[in-house]
DNA sequence: TAGATTGTTAATCGATTAACAATC
DNA sequence: TAGATTGTTAATCGATTAACAATC
């Protein structure tokens, strides 16, 4: 546990070596692990032990935890509420961030309902749209807002991230007009590819379409390689 | 134009050495931009221009294309017309799939409403849930089924992909089950951790609330990173 | 102290990029 | 033929794994 030089409230320390985006995909899934660990009351758990749970090398638990500080103790593994806290304060769990949903549609009611944010310290605070027949409507236990008036209520409420249920045609002026307003966070779940260029915030886009692809690709693969084993 | 050793329907090579998920995923982008050309009734692009729209570099889409075989000509480029036959293909957009969904509550219903298999030759056929008071009503045009009767109807119907869309702790059971019916391909969206080795399917795995987080590492990164400067 | 397990360096493996001969 | 652009080999870069000294 030697604590390296920590950055105060994000836990992320200094200008180190840049971590790689292979490692910040894994971290939510420790983050995961963690928390079921601690649920179950466990006090530690070795980079061994919890390779056999998480299907993964040791050493690889181990290597990434190292991007961001000792953590463990030598000959007793991790403490895992120290751990949890840890991961925590890296994913910024502990930032308490603010989300609003753009786009009342199915998707965005949907995500709305979800507890997707709430397990992961972020609030969401309201729902926007520019329909006339759902402006004013309350869609589970949030009023929705007219998206014309996005700029008056994000000088009112501080929002951090905005949730992209819209059109996809409309996604990336959307997208610019968040990042003018100084909202720093984009989740994208309107297929479009924003041009990160013009976009002061970051972006992360889940496209379902590709994942249902790459899912097609790989029944398609499977069936071909049956095929040829006859 | 070489055109290797085609295996049937699949598009994809025989025993060729295995190709890499970081290629998979990188299809699903080239067919959508294909298509978009395709659209604009664009007949040929060279991997250079391609690259430039989709910010990636020549040698990659030629490196990538190349695991499925010589789809170019040298001094030409690709034809687009069939390349995005090829790639279609490959994704296994042309087997016709059918998927059901099970869960029928917002997120089930919010994905029933949606475009995203139609557009990629998946056609979507029914729904299912298992509480008492949606059973038999219509969503989206679809009547929602019993999930008690699932075996029944996938004996009756062909059945390709079950999406998850039901609360997590009934995910590995119920995946199980399609696996057992014969389902070939769960499109997951539960956030659970499906034990593969149990599952003789292809499970593609679409975890928001991973994708949140890593959302939230990249704005506490941002922001601790802008603290320092000052 | 002996045993366990980390943190870290070095070795391996895999993926991306550069370069260029082949060829349309 | 000359020009363009692919397919492919070789070089580089990055990520994962193995090994082990440090240390609790």
């Amino acid at each position: 546990m030697n604590g390296n030089n920590d950055s105060g409230r994000s836990g992320i320390p200094d200008g180190a070596e840049k971590v790689s985006t292979a490692v910040i995909r894994r971290l939510p899934r420790y983050f995961r692990y963690l928390r079921e660990l601690l649920r179950q009351g466990r006090l530690r758990i070795s980079s061994g032990e919890l390779s056999k749970l998480m299907h993964v090398t040791a050493t690889q638990i181990r290597q990434d935890l190292n991007c961001f500080g000792g953590f463990g103790q030598q000959g007793y593994g991790y403490n895992v509420k120290y751990l949890y806290a840890k991961i925590s304060e890296i994913l910024g769990v502990e930032r308490g961030y603010r989300a609003i949903i753009i786009g009342a549609g199915n998707f965005g009611r949907s995500l709305s309902s979800s507890t997707l944010f709430d397990h992961r310290g972020v609030k969401l605070t309201a729902l926007f749209d520019i329909a006339p027949e759902v402006i004013g409507k309350t869609i589970n236990g949030f009023c929705v807002l007219d998206a014309r008036k996005l700029e008056e209520y994000c000088a009112q409420n501080r929002v951090d991230i905005g949730v992209l249920t819209l059109p996809r045609p409309e996604a990336s002026g959307m997208a610019a007009r968040l990042s003018k307003i100084g909202i720093r966070g984009i989740w994208n779940f309107t297929g479009a590819e924003l041009e990160l260029e013009k976009i002061n915030s970051v972006v992360e886009t889940v496209h379902m379409g590709d994942s249902l692809m790459t899912l097609c690709y790989r029944m398609n693969k499977a069936e071909s390689d049956t095929d040829k084993k006859q």
